[in-house]
DNA sequence: AAGTGGTCTAGACCACGAC
DNA sequence: TCGTGGTCTAGACCACTTT
């Protein structure tokens, strides 16, 4: 009973595991469905104990990225379906995670001299960056977003195709968000906002304004206005 | 290396050892900040392996029902219901926190054998109880809450004087809530609704249901309706 | 029958904190 | 130094599903 050689990374063997598994549904070699290597499998191919990669795969399992079923075997879960206030996600993995087709439309990708924008990204001076994307599912907008970003953390925002990554992915892929702020509205959109939701007159809004940080910085100020009746927000705590 | 004698219930021992730890902190034998027994401790008490017991005090470390510390202890974890983002609070403390007087009147307290509620709270058969409660700051409604709650959970539920004190912070003083579960809506409001906050007609509510849990038991199943134009949620992240 | 996951044992080595 | 939790091993028995 004596412990292998030690690894050259400084990280239990479990958690090795973990994002092992964890990388290959990332790059999309494990799909939603498909089986993950079993137990034993696992066993080989790193060289532990069962007991290690059962506690890898229990965990995975725990978090909602795997579903076990004894006497069957391991698959990758299909994707959560609510969208949660207190994890920063991306709309269009959420539309993805329903099965559903993301779409969205480019309203404007400009510089911009707003003073409320300005002094939202705790900056002295513009201009800052800004953008106003609708998002649709299948077709049916469900999100209005209206940004605000600051240029020193992300210069090249101009420069992105936000019609093949929504902002909020260019952005986490760049940069680490440290903290984030929100708040939560009922409110009736303004005829604009209606217009592009395909609102009905009358039909109020969720919105909720987030400010995201970056390091010291403030990276990005944004207000998401979505219909009632096609979205709400969830989460546990 | 032989499988110790079969237990009478067939409950996983770790499941054993986890639900005596949560029993002794629901009793309040335990209380946040508190030692729990150590891992050898209980390997003896309960006559398992060391494996075993650190599964279990490991997933309740997860559950965020424990802190463990390497080479400290094991404490009860202090109670959460303020510490995170979308903070359980007390509609009562906020509005006392912005220096303003919270007055509540009670419209409804009562036992109910709504189908839709017993099976929110996760309940075989009622009945269970209901209160419906309009929240006020300096004399303007800022909130309906229509709440039902479990029986077993809170036996004397019914005999309270809700204007005295909210549903809220009766039931934390009674139990320690250690799972909430919220869906968050913009919604127009009914008539019913829309007079007792004292709306005017086409204003959205901002409607926040929430469910919580006390162990293993949804504890109590709440709709709380917000006019838009004097009530928002915020947070950080 | 063979393979899967679920649980458990009785040890072990280690990093860390309190004393 | 001693006790604590963190991890790991190399087996084992079991319940269950698939073939």
């Amino acid at each position: 009973m004596q412990k292998k050689t030690v690894r050259s990374a400084p990280m239990p063997a479990y958690e090795q595991i973990k994002r092992h598994v964890l990388a290959q549904i990332e790059s999309g070699a494990l799909r939603p469905g498909d089986v993950v290597p079993s137990e034993t499998e696992l066993v080989k191919e790193f060289g532990v104990a069962r007991m290690t990669v059962s506690r890898a795969l229990r965990e995975l399992m725990a978090e909602g990225v795997l579903n076990r079923v004894r006497g069957s075997g391991t698959y990758v879960a299909p994707r959560q379906y609510e969208s949660t206030v207190l994890q920063i996600r991306n709309i269009a993995d959420e539309i993805a995670a329903r099965g559903h087709r993301h779409s969205a439309r480019v309203l404007a990708l400009e510089a911009s001299d707003d003073p409320n924008a300005i002094a939202a990204l705790e900056l002295g001076t513009g201009p800052v960056f800004h953008s106003r994307i609708v998002h649709s599912e299948e077709g049916e907008p469900i999100q209005y977003e209206d940004r605000y970003v600051n240029p020193e953390v992300f210069p090249e925002y101009l420069a992105q195709d936000f019609t093949a990554e929504t902002p909020n992915h260019y952005m986490v892929r760049l940069a680490p968000i440290q903290r984030a702020e929100f708040r939560i509205y009922a409110q009736k959109p303004d005829a604009r906002v209606r217009q592009y939701l395909e609102m009905e007159i009358g039909e109020p809004c969720l919105l909720l304004l987030r400010r995201t940080w970056v390091g010291r910085h403030v990276a990005t100020s944004v207000r998401l206005w979505h219909p009632a009746s096609r979205f709400h927000l969830a989460g546990t705590v």
